[in-house]
DNA sequence: TGATGATAATATGTATACTGAATATATTTT
DNA sequence: AAAATATATTCAGTATACATATTATCATCA
């Protein structure tokens, strides 16, 4: 039986779960977050700069876990939705310090509860203790493969 | 305290976690498989296709879990490729069926095993226990948050 | 049969995500 | 100080992913 008569493989394997449970759970936080206009991303660096106000965007694609190239977008959107401000650093001028305007901060404190709501609705087919177990695995796997990120190294 | 200042908020979230996952299986997948050029949405459309000739777009669409108007630019590259061919239905005018070429069916069985590797290396920091409990939460969670799925209903 | 509505695919626009190259600036070396 | 190197960001190109609109075709029914 050649390998490709079975059809089930990719279905079960554990890549294709991830990229399942990733469509889901952003699903779940758009119907949540969407009438205010945060995309998870949007959400987790927002998040970020308000709690480190004055993060450079090197630190914040860090700590979101994204390519560098990729965050430069993010910002620019939020920054033109009033969010964030973008300022070059006095100290070394290839840097752009972020920092939440008053009406991100707003907005931020208006979708967190919303957000959990969502991570809860997401987990609610799992008893406490597999949700919990769920998460520790996820970790366990996130640390261990950490290497293959494309995110900046830490210094 | 402000809701905002606790900054480990979102990182511990369960959105989170599978972004990181899918991220990270993706490079995984990549590492293994990239000499040959498919990505992993397209080796599942194409393992779909070899094991379903004559396949249509929108049960393509369902089975490998994508949006109907993601599809099309995927089977538009593994045309372009060579990988698969389109053709119209003669029963329904309207539908495109999908065959896979010679050269498909060769490339499929040649990203098979580095796909199963890849998959395996992704789980390896799990014991199998671990592993085995990691894919039945996963699939009952994909499951039971089904409903918020965009890709097309079953008939 | 001709209008109506449903359906498969495509097209358009926005937002991740990553690769690799380019740019600007800083640091180090000679 | 000039040259080489390193770094932060940006830019260009490709590939998901989804919403919405459009097009082609089919099915139904008046």
């Amino acid at each position: 039986m050649p390998s490709t008569s079975n059809h089930l493989d990719f279905q079960t394997q554990p890549g294709h779960a991830a990229r399942r449970l990733h469509q889901l759970a952003v699903a779940r936080v758009m119907q949540e977050v969407a009438e205010l206009g945060l995309t998870p991303v949007q959400y987790s660096s927002l998040h970020s700069i308000c709690n480190q106000p004055g993060l450079d965007q090197k630190s914040l694609a860090r700590a979101v876990a994204f390519d560098t190239s990729t965050i430069g977008g993010v910002v620019d959107r939020l920054e033109a939705r009033g969010l964030v401000k973008r300022s070059v650093s006095p100290h070394d001028r290839r840097v752009r310090l972020l920092t939440p305007t008053d009406q991100g901060l707003t907005i931020l404190d208006a979708v967190i509860p919303r957000m959990l709501k969502a991570q809860e609705r997401l987990l609610k087919p799992l008893t406490a203790q597999q949700a919990q177990q769920l998460m520790q695995m996820l970790h366990i796997l996130i640390e261990a493969n950490e290497p293959l990120s494309h995110m900046p190294a830490q210094d």
